[in-house]
RNA sequence: UGGGGCGUAGCCAAGUUGGUAAGGCACGGGACUUUGACUCCCGCAUGCGUUGGUUCGAGUCCAGCCGCCCCAGCCA
């Protein structure tokens, strides 16, 4: 139980807190993360982690890290190595325990042989097209195989001829023996093994067959103690296989157990793996870690920090319901961490120029800023201001609406860390289009002064013209809309690179320069921006994080 | 039409053995404010898919309907 009323308790611990009860496993609590490494984890594989790392550290148990490498067609080392970084940059740590299901391939294949021994398995001959029309139909039952009654002596030759690579892919396979009038379609004589001449990422050319999930998985978790194994509820009608494979190959109990909840569905937000991979290599992204990918690594490089993700997952909770988790919320987790923990820095985005008319020319002034005005130890920088600064061009209205905070024809408004201001009028080309603002400066009113206690309604943020660094700025919207479930190639057709990225020079505190690279957050109403760290060094890169809210966006965009 | 699941507010989600609907996000209102942010207050389900039943009492128990998701890979 979860003494933050934030965090909801869920169901899996209730399951734990039972099996504790009645002393199933003793007093232990293992479980395991078990990704395929066939694409880069996503937010969603956040969830399962966080999860399953979460419940070990919560009932002082342990979980492993393990590589569900049966089908080396689609696994790469490069994703056991991004899959192993995401991990522990969330942070987690399986210690020693990181295992891959290939270890176990010479156990499983040991099973397999005993299984067959005891008339338990059955080398079938049928092709994949026979195989199909034999399982029968979800209301009508299939028909067993005619290789089904084969001898245990057979059939241990053919699994060995299999296992010794003298028949072609797709020749054969081992299959359970069963049941095939059994209503869950799993049971029907499922294949445990099949022949793949491929060579697999970390065993080679060792083998030619390859274990089936539903064949390995409990093995797996049986082999390395595991009691609770979680996983999707696409699983639950798998759990009948899983049970009978591990009674089936005579693993003592306490067996482990399989637990199922909901995957994590994020409106806007395209979380199929084989969509992420089609964006990665159509070249529709810069790869698995572009920012404006759902990945660990694109949040990552984006800006997101692992506490707010993992903020995010506490706080969605757990559940069997197929939901769909508004985005919103994973912004709030990540703009509440990020508040507590962002230097301040002011950028202005699109620049209009300012002069205080009563300012010395010439003269630049050193004003003192807080990093972070919540929190002291952060402590304080010094910024340039002078007689010419940039303002964000959205900061001015000629004609103000009503209930306009901002700068204005006669209005007042503070320069955040300086002083309060006063527009005085407005300097046009021959086009008409605005060119510079003049002003007035009220030298009494500087920040922290004696006299600064004036209020007015606006604070702008700005920066000095003179000593202004430019800088390259990255506004990344969100992903893309996958909620229609559209076809891949729709998907991909409707692709418009240009609605997701904008790229526009800006001008940004000379501070900014010296903090370069670093995943540094830096912050203006704007919002927060992280530094991307694979940025060149000649340019500052930023990546938006999150906007912030800004209730005048709001009461501009209803009216 | 077979089997397995699920249905509590716009979105998530708590809800041990039936005792009179937590919390978060979003949203609305107010206070504060040198970021229209943050923070702080206040509001937000006579209602738990639906219809009946049992009961002094039902989100919780029973029965029947309705809706949604998953399963016919030699993928995981």
């Amino acid at each position: 139980m979860s003494t933050n009323p934030i965090i909801p308790s869920n169901f899996i611990q209730n399951m734990i807190d039972e099996d504790l009860r009645n002393q199933k496993y003793g007093e232990k609590v293992h479980t395991r993360f078990p990704p395929e490494p066939n694409g880069y984890l996503h937010i969603g594989h956040a969830k399962s982690i966080c999860l399953n790392f979460g419940l070990a550290r919560q009932y002082q148990g342990l979980c492993n890290l393990r590589f569900d490498d049966t089908n080396p067609v689609k696994e790469d080392v490069e994703y056991v190595e991004s899959i192993q970084e995401d991990v522990k940059w969330l942070g987690f740590d399986w210690d020693d325990r990181m295992y891959y299901a290939s270890d176990y391939f010479e156990k499983l294949y040991d099973c397999a042989v005993y299984l067959i021994q005891q008339g338990r398995a059955f080398v079938c001959d049928l092709t994949a097209q026979q195989m199909r029309e034999y399982r029968g139909t979800l209301t009508e039952p299939g028909k067993e195989s005619p290789y089904r009654n084969r001898s245990a002596a057979e059939n241990l030759e053919l699994f060995e001829r299999m296992k010794a690579g003298e028949f072609p892919d797709g020749s054969r396979v081992l299959r359970a023996k069963i049941d095939m009038a059994s209503p869950n379609l799993n049971m029907r004589d499922p294949v445990l093994y099949r022949i793949s001449h491929s060579t697999h990422h970390r065993t080679g050319d060792q083998w030619c067959i390859y274990p089936m999930y539903d064949y390995a998985h409990p093995i797996s978790d049986a082999l390395e103690n595991i009691t609770h194994s979680i996983c999707t509820l696409e699983f639950e009608d798998h759990r009948p296989l899983y049970d009978w494979v591990l009674e089936a190959c005579d693993f003592p109990a306490p067996r482990p157990q399989q637990i199922e909840f909901a995957r994590l569905n994020l409106n806007n937000t395209v979380m199929s793996k084989r969509k992420l991979r089609l964006l990665v290599e159509g070249g529709h992204v810069s790869g698995w870690d572009d920012p404006r990918m759902p990945t660990i690594s694109g949040l990552r490089r984006r800006g997101y920090t692992p506490e707010a993700i993992r903020d995010f997952c506490d706080r969605i909770g757990v559940a069997k319901s197929n939901s769909t988790v508004d985005i919103a919320m994973l912004e709030h987790c990540i703009r509440e961490d990020l508040n507590k923990r962002a230097a301040r820095a002011m950028v202005v985005l699109r620049p209009l120029k300012l002069v205080i008319e009563n300012y010395p020319e010439g003269q630049i002034e050193e004003l003192v800023a807080e990093n972070n005005p919540e929190d002291e130890s952060m402590g304080t920088r010094t910024i340039p201001f002078g007689r010419e600064i940039y303002i964000e061009q959205d900061d001015f209205m000629e004609v103000p609406v009503k209930k306009f905070f901002r700068l204005a024809p006669g209005q007042e408004v503070r320069l955040k860390h300086a002083y309060i201001i006063k527009c005085e009028s407005v300097v046009k080309d021959e086009a008409g289009n605005l060119v510079e603002i003049r002003c007035s400066y009220d030298p009494e009113t500087k920040s922290g002064g004696a006299n600064s206690g004036r209020k007015v309604k606006g604070t702008l943020h700005w920066v000095c013209a003179a000593k202004a660094v430019k800088a390259e700025v990255r506004l990344y919207d969100y992903l893309l809309t996958d909620e229609s479930e559209e076809a891949a190639e729709d998907f991909l057709a409707n692709l418009n690179p240009n609605s997701l990225e904008t790229i526009s020079d800006c001008m940004a505190e000379p501070s900014l320069a010296e903090a370069k690279l670093g995943n540094r957050y830096q912050f203006l109403r704007q919002g927060y921006f992280a530094v991307d760290p694979d940025a060149s060094p000649e340019k500052i890169v930023f990546n938006r994080v999150v906007g912030l809210r800004d209730s005048w966006a709001k009461a501009q965009k209803s009216s």
